[in-house]
DNA sequence: AATTTCAACTAACAATCGTTAGTTTTGTAA
DNA sequence: TTACAAAACTAACGATTGTTAGTTGAAATT
């Protein structure tokens, strides 16, 4: 599908905030990596929080929806944690410049969008921890404090965006693969 | 011992953009927040730019200090992770701020403190890299991509800054050892 | 008591910010 | 060819930005 002006101008913002930052990257600056002059952007957005609000809702909710249909599985804790790695990589890859907003410009969201966010971010988080405490229950993972492993993983996949460009021509299942060893079982 | 005026300045400077990032806080905001004027803040710091310097320099020099002792030292590449695992969560206890500024507002530096932080950045993955690449030629490291495993630790390492309020009660060293235990042996 | 230093102040600067209003150009459909 | 909509433009607005200049009062030193 040829994108809408309005979706092109969001791409180049996305890219521009992934560099330098939400607050550091103005409507001009948007506008000269378009070609165009700040006022024409108008046209197609109603401002600057249009395009962060926009950005960051799009991924926020590709999570949320992964998120819910794992819970919902019947499989291992284990397995589930599994899928939650391969979703995270699958979103980082498609979407790694919203990533990059997401995590480090949210707080400049406003009104409603914010608050959203915020809970879907909580909301996804208790769901994992769910996941993790119902793998200790049942002796799959090891007892250690729930909120370690919770951190230790998301961490790792949350700033893959990072990470992405430098994978450089590493396959996609092949890093699915990796991952999934390295952070259920361990490098030693 | 009493901190400076302006360790006071950089202080305040640094907590407020841990929470909404260099570019959002205004030199007004600092002032502000230390109940004087923006122009005030001159008779301390050459301008918002040393803020910067000196909060970033602080923490990369420490991380660079730290690993360069390890690297040095008489120990398998799993005890040097062990002991990177733990110098990350010592320095992230004391400079968590700071670390905050480094990991999101680095490229904000201008010059030669910019070439110099991320100089300092490349030489420590290349150490941390090192020690994995003898562990696996060793056989006490899984032979898996380095690099996966090298962003998997420090991803963890590098933001756990996000973690440490809610860290709440847990001791500095019951976290080394559950996290050493999860970023090493894993959870399974 | 006189002097200097420190750390605050007021006022203002040029530059840049997000945004609006009104106008002109461009491309498409009738 | 004309009519219309889409998408660009110029010009400007009020607010905020980092910073400078010059001043003032209090504290420390001579």
């Amino acid at each position: 599908m040829k994108p809408t002006r309005k979706q092109e101008i969001i791409q180049v913002a996305a890219s521009l905030f992934k560099e330098k930052g939400y607050s550091a990257v103005s409507m001009r600056d948007i506008a000269q990596a378009m070609d165009i002059k700040a006022a024409s952007l108008y046209n197609h957005i109603s401002g600057k929080q249009e395009i962060l609000s926009t950005l960051i809702l799009e991924v926020a909710e590709a999570f949320t929806d992964k998120m819910s249909v794992i819970t919902l599985e019947a499989l291992t804790p284990l397995q589930k944690i599994e899928k939650v790695i391969e979703i995270h990589i699958d979103i980082t890859v498609n979407y790694s410049e919203n990533i990059a907003t997401l995590n480090n410009d949210w707080m400049h969201l406003e009104g409603d969008d914010l608050e959203r966010v915020v809970k879907m971010r909580e909301d996804y988080e208790e769901n994992f921890r769910s996941i993790i405490k119902q793998g200790v229950a049942q002796g799959d993972i090891k007892p250690q404090h729930p909120e370690v492993i919770l951190f230790s993983i998301l961490s790792t996949l949350r700033t893959l965006y990072l990470w992405n460009e430098k994978r450089g021509k590493m396959d996609v299942n092949v890093l699915k693969k990796d991952m999934v060893s390295v952070l259920i079982k361990g490098i030693a």
